[in-house]
Formats: structure tokens, C-alpha cells, sequence
DNA sequence: GTATAAATAGAAATGATTTCTATTTAATAT
DNA sequence: ATATTAAATAGAAATCATTTCTATTTATAC
């Protein structure tokens, strides 16, 4: 996995060979620090918090603000490149998901690893709310959550 | 409906009577302001915030602290007597639900209103995590985000 | 290169939620 | 009924994740 801050000032397909994604479909410039947040979140199993992801921005930039940590998190997230993690303490932790297709995620309350549940009920939900409610569905969260194999099988929790 | 704060010394009966949990059997005991609360969820058919409630409770009660309805909203929330709603403004609403077996929500973004699904993907789920990731799961939170009968009728939203 | 619109730093503000302590109250035993 | 005690509450204050603000910097298009 190439450093991709340091590949800011090159080319977008250079970018484009790692990131299935486009930023500049979603108006978003090519920055050194939104490469670096995308990085970061490349190279995670686990989801981080945006202060986490902050302390690793911080080794490698001297000049990083929290805000603009947020303000990526929140940016990407809308774009669907990353995905945001509603974890029972109410707090935002986000996710790179490297499995394109529609899927949700069971995610451990010990140690954060995120696993794809290939499964979805969103016909069935779409179908139940235009038919029963007449209503219509604009997004749908299924998260579940529990304790991966690992941790389920430690006592101490 | 009758009111139930004016109940609240009266015997744990009558208030059972209109609720089909017991306070008592959660520890919580049986004080007026709670009483009230729940009246005022029993009442709703839309999600409230804590603030709301608070506002609804200060008509009655010369004296009631906001502190005393978050505290409560979560007690109540914790023993699966009120649920919460997971609004993506990242705000806490809470939901008395009158269908007692185990179902989830369909929330109106633009009215609040919650409607119920009667499905449930639970079996789906938790034989999709126990066979391939062999984890566990604690919880999974399905919701429906969209725009009920009425408001996806309107064309201003 | 130059223009310009977006991105950023850093400080400050926001605001929902929680904590704290003294006081009050419901539940229980007498 | 009354005393006991453990829980609930008021009100003020603190917390802390998140957002806003403004001046400065930077990516991108020309």
C-alpha cells in the first residue's frame, strides 16, 4: 500500500488505481491530508474515532487541525466512500469499507473490528413500508452489534 | 386515559392497568414525575425529544429539572419500556411503543411520526453471524428512515 | 504564472448530556 | 401511623464531542 500523501501532487488515476472511488465526482479536492485520512482508514481493521484518527495524523503532519479531521469524516461519509459507525456510546467512529457492494456490518463492542453481514433487508423493508405505510423509505440503518469470535470467547467482558 | 401522576400513590395495580410492564419489577419506583413521562409518551404518536418532554413537564410541575427526564428516558429506555430513536441529527428521541411483541420503527423525518414494521430480520442475522463470523450478537438496531403516507405527499420537503 | 474557490489552522463557541451535592420522597419495616 | 433508608430529584455546574468562525494557505483551472 503506497503512501498516498505523498502522491497529492501526481495524478488523479495514480490515486484512482487505489481508491475505487472518485473525489473529484464529489467535488472534493485532492488534499495530502484527505489522502492521509483515507490511508489511515485503508489500513484499519477496526473503526476509529475521529480523535483517533487525529493522534495518527499528527505523526505525520505538524500543522493538523481536529476540525479537519471532522470535516473529512463528514465530507467522505456523505460521498459513501466511508461509513459511519453508530455505536451505542453515542459517539461517530468511521470505517473504509473495502466490499463495494451493498452490505451491513456487525461490529464488535470490544475491539472495534467492523465484519460484513452479506445481507440485507432493504426489499423487503422497502416493500413493507410502500405497500403497509405508503410511505417512503429514504435510508435504513441495520447495525449489529455483539462480540466477534475473538472476544466472545474471553471471559473478562 | 386517565392521568396517571395523580395515580401515583394509589396501588401499583391501577397503574398497571394501563401499562403493561411494571416499574417495580425494573427496581424504578413508582414517583410522579415518571408517571408522568410515561403518560406523556403513552399519549404521543410521534418521537419526542428530552427537551420537549421537559417542556411538557414544567406545565405540570412547578419543579422539574431536565436532568430528572434524561435520567429517566434512559432508565425507562434500559428496561425496554420506551425505545430510543436513532435520528440521524444525531439527537436522542424516545418512543413509547404500544406493540408489545418484537418489531421495528419506521420514523417520519419531517412529521416524527413512528409506524411500525412487522419484520424483523433477527433470525436472518444472527444465524448469518453464529455460522460465518462465530461471533455473538449483543443487539442490532434496525431503522427505517424516510417520509411517512402524509409527508411524502408534500412536495416542500 | 495567475485567479479563485476550496481547504485548513487554531481559537472559540455550541449545546446536548452528565455529574455533583444537598434535599426530598417512595418504599419498607416497625 | 411513624421511623428508616435507599432512591429520586433540583439546580447549578461541568463535560466533551462536535461545530463555527476568520484569517491564511493550497489545489485546481485557465
Amino acid at each position: 500500500m503506497p503512501d498516498l500523501a505523498i502522491c497529492a501532487k501526481e495524478s488523479d488515476s495514480i490515486i484512482m488505481d487505489n481508491f475505487p472511488f472518485s473525489l473529484r465526482t464529489l467535488n472534493l479536492k485532492v488534499t495530502p491530508k484527505r489522502l492521509a485520512i483515507l490511508a489511515i482508514l485503508m489500513e484499519e481493521t477496526v473503526y476509529l474515532s475521529p480523535e483517533e484518527i487525529w493522534g495518527k495524523m499528527k505523526r505525520r503532519f505538524k500543522r493538523i487541525g481536529l476540525p479537519t479531521v471532522y470535516r473529512n469524516l463528514e465530507e467522505l461519509s456523505e460521498g459513501n466512500i466511508i461509513s459511519k459507525v453508530n455505536h451505542p456510546n453515542r459517539k461517530l467512529y468511521y470505517y473504509l469499507c473495502k466490499n463495494q457492494s451493498h452490505h451491513h456490518h456487525f461490529i464488535c463492542l470490544s475491539c472495534r473490528k467492523v465484519e460484513d453481514i452479506n445481507f440485507c433487508a432493504a426489499k423487503k423493508i422497502n416493500k413493507e413500508v410502500k405497500t403497509k405505510l405508503k410511505g417512503k423509505v429514504i435510508s435504513h440503518i441495520l447495525q449489529v452489534n455483539g462480540l466477534c469470535k475473538t472476544c466472545s470467547k474471553k471471559s473478562d467482558i
